[in-house]
DNA sequence: ATATGAATGCAACAAATTTGCAATCCATAT
DNA sequence: ATATGGATTGCAAATTTGTTGCATTCATAT
């Protein structure tokens, strides 16, 4: 009887996306696999050097293939940086904490929307002051233009969105 | 009998606030007043200039300025790009479409969680990937420390949150 | 009008991320 | 096992975003 994986192998998955395994790969898939919060580059790539020998830019190649492949998800909180995290079976959608102060990510379990403003009120590990709901994907424009490798917003000005 | 304004003023809203008033302050609310979508910094310092002389650095410190006292939200994507938006009751929060190609941002009218998953099903103007929750406030560590100068982060490990 | 603290401009700095290109590696076919 | 060619990586340099220090200018109260 074999048992249940708590996490993901990196070599596995490397090859269920047909990517071709390196030791770099290996290494930062490693370093998320077993993170117990989302990761900056930097974290990463620390983590990784203390297996193998690896760059800077190459972390952020691999973390924009991991992305492009869904097989990493990437969130950016204040400040600029970006964070990653498994988005594997192991490691459902789910909401995060950032604290404004010292810039920890927490993962959150599942919340509806009115559960998490509850917690504007109700005291808590966290002292939420607010929350905010980010839905991405493509706007129409760049869905008609997706194999097009020109991209919309060169041309018309960028800042064009529409206020509902 | 006096119309309801759609906009604020900005040397009003800087009046209520206790901040001085100055060109550069008046133009960078006027822009974000007059905003169809959140604006970066690099957006605000063009528009802003167009009506007067106005450096780079004056934007960010306003930008700060006006966030701190809440007269402005501030949001970020993925990218590690800032967006400004009026947090004033003309504006009240609300989700925010981002498009992973071009960057614009969209704003959007208020939805619950499940109605905003509705939408990845459900096709609409936006092909929406995934949602990013953000609960943002402080932690216990730094509600306790809130008045103290050293930040929690200085001497831990700044990646040690719980997943949950 | 003058004084004083606040706000701005400028230059330099800093951190995160991207790009170009040469060197190396990995998968596949001999 | 070896050769081969495209994919992957390393390194240096550039880009982008945002910050800091300090001298100058501005706003406002006397
Ligand atoms: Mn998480
Ligand atoms: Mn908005
Ligand atoms: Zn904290
Ligand atoms: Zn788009």
């Amino acid at each position: 009887m074999r048992m249940e994986q708590k996490h993901c192998d990196a070599t596995e998955t490397l090859k269920k996306a047909g990517l071709t395994k390196t030791d770099q790969r290996v290494a930062v898939l490693d370093a998320l696999i077993y993170a117990d919060c989302p990761l900056k580059a930097g974290d990463i790539l620390q983590r990784a050097s203390r297996q193998i020998k690896i760059n800077r830019v190459t972390v952020y190649r691999i973390l924009s293939l991991l992305c492009d492949h869904k097989i990493v998800r990437e969130m950016s909180f204040e400040h600029g940086i970006s964070h990653y995290e498994m988005a594997c079976v192991h490691n459902p959608v789910h909401p995060h904490f950032y604290c404004r102060r010292c810039g920890r990510i927490t993962c959150l379990p599942p919340l509806t929307l009115s559960q998490a403003w509850d917690w504007l009120s109700q005291p808590s590990d966290f002292s939420v002051e607010r929350i905010n709901v980010q839905l991405i994907g493509l706007c129409a424009d760049c869905r008609n233009n997706e194999n097009s490798n020109s991209v919309a917003s060169e041309g018309f000005i960028k800042t064009s969105g529409g206020k509902v």
